[in-house]
DNA sequence: GTCCTATACGTTAGCACTTACGTTAATGCT
DNA sequence: AGCATTAACGTAAGTGCTAACGTATAGGAC
């Protein structure tokens, strides 16, 4: 399923999707079985069972919703037998919800259908239900205790004012490499067998014969990485070029694309050129501004299907004194 | 909170406040951060940029809804211009969701955001969070493996159709004597110390006296128990009957108290007694029918606050041949 | 007692979703 | 080609919840 991709992101909308189907599987036993109860009741009753009479206020505490559920479902369960309402003799605000004698009937013929119910769902999902059950209890516990909007708001303050660093490559960042160079690739065209090779093993194709790369860090946070590649003495390739999407407009591209030019001024090259597509305009901008010319023909011999631009790099004449 | 206690019943309730919780996180931060989204439109809106322009179904099939629900937020998004919407030239029946510009500005600075809510997620939740995600994706793979409302169903059939049985003590069975009788306490009246004592350590306080202790069970499930305490030798008490109420209406008392008396007289005991509660007619009227007669005190010198019923037990005469 | 504030709870409107239905276009069968 | 079936998708109605509001009562300050 797509939303897993998404992981956190979309943490509500799968915990919605999840809760719907255990609400609805319920629904389906308790009809099938003859159970003359839903689902949603159950909280409100099987808590009025258990403790007695309550206010409603009191129930929706228990039972972690707002009073207007409460009294809505109670008008719900009023109509169908299960409850009537009571007005407390000692304070007149207070409405006392009671059950039935119907209710108790239903209820006390549920003790094999919960017992199914249980069993039920560990014999579908093993001890993942056990593991769902743990993980659900102690999110709530740790979401009492800190609220999970400020952790994410001083985060994202941490975010934006750290500032945007240029690294070189270690190991630790490998799969970076690959997965910010995947995202365009997959978007725009499709991951070709070369790309899949430099980009798995950067350490062989690329640092080996002379290359280098860079990445670009905001905060903890890799964004963007570019490769230097020594095609022969002298002779480089900018290449693998790539800032995730999201990260836009802080200037990671011009980071990279600086850096890479002064390794290889550092290395003392004499050409360095690259190879692009005609589709990616902002790029392409950003390549010429850096000093690439277009080139009239592509580049004679391109490892890639994609490449129908071919640019090599002018140094700027030095400013006059 | 109370529906923790209710376990794998309550799944589906606990699973929709959490959900509602993060929506309601995550709306929250883009709110305040000034973001040009709320959380409802992620998946669609990530999806679309993910992979593209994409058909009403395709979309609602990768993001787990109806089409309806996304033709619904998709006029929401018309209405917001981050979406429009295109006839598919090559296929008149599908509507082709395309981003506008507007939603692609808006995607490409979210990327901080994102991140934020992902390191948020984490500081707030340490390793919880993973172990959530977890979970939900184990669940989600094993509920498209094996329907959970069969799985219950067929657990059903199993228990409806096991015989009821009594068994004797033994020590794995230890926390259901606790269990099955403080559940009757907490609701009609306290658990007193003497009762904690006794039900903590059965083997102590009635076995190793010269008692016994039975239980009920249905399939699988505990559902009651009853113990015989010796007094003093040839005196006997009935006492520590509990059944769990939602499995009422199955004969598991009366054939408790049978296993109770025949082990009575297996033991050649002269007197048998037991002290009970004025409210709790219906073990009352079982008693009776079982051979115990009401006295008229109480048991003097009696161990229970509650106790305002003493009854002891007559043999019914002999059934002539 | 009078007044003020807080509490309890019903009511309304709105939201996000579902199911059911109707329309239109594509597809398969003869 | 003609016709029934299937697929895509919008619309309407219903559900379960929330937020916001209104009303009645309780309880304290004076």
């Amino acid at each position: 399923m797509y939303l897993a991709s998404l992981g956190k992101l979309a943490l509500g909308s799968r915990l919605k999707a999840l809760s719907d189907h255990f609400y609805g599987a319920a629904d389906e036993v308790y009809q099938t079985l003859g159970a003359r109860i839903e689902s949603r009741w159950l909280p409100v009753l099987r808590y009025l069972w258990d403790v007695g009479p309550r206010a409603v206020t009191e129930v929706a505490d228990a039972i972690g919703q707002t009073h207007s559920a409460v009294s809505q479902l109670t008008d719900k369960l009023v109509r169908e037998g299960m409850v009537h309402r009571r007005r407390d003799p000692n304070d007149g605000r207070r409405t006392v919800l009671v059950l039935t004698d119907k209710a108790h009937e239903a209820l006390a013929e549920l003790g094999p259908i919960w017992c199914a119910v249980r069993r039920g769902v560990t014999a579908s999902l093993d001890e993942h239900a056990v593991q769902l059950l743990e993980a659900i209890d102690l999110c709530e516990r740790a979401l009492r205790e800190r609220p999970i909007v400020n952790a994410i708001l001083a985060e994202h303050a941490a975010i934006v004012k750290a500032p945007l660093e240029i690294v070189p490559y270690r190991p630790e960042l490998r799969e970076h490499f690959y997965r910010l160079n995947a995202q365009w690739l997959e978007r725009y065209f499709r991951v070709e067998d070369i790309d899949r090779t430099v980009l798995s093993d950067p350490e062989r194709y690329v640092l080996q014969p002379g290359g280098s790369i860079f990445f670009a860090k905001l905060g903890e946070e890799i964004i963007g990485t570019c490769a230097l590649l020594q095609e022969s003495p002298g002779v480089f390739e900018l290449t693998k070029m790539g800032v995730d999407e999201t990260f836009r407009g802080l200037g990671a591209g011009k980071r990279l694309l600086e850096a890479c030019i002064a390794q290889f001024h550092r290395r003392a090259g004499h050409t360095l050129f690259l190879e692009s597509n005609s589709s990616l305009k902002p790029a392409l901008r950003m390549y010429e501004k850096a000093g690439f010319v277009f080139q009239p023909t592509i580049r004679p011999g391109s490892h890639y299907e994609r490449a129908d631009v071919y640019m090599i790099y002018q140094a700027p004449a030095k400013e006059p004194a």
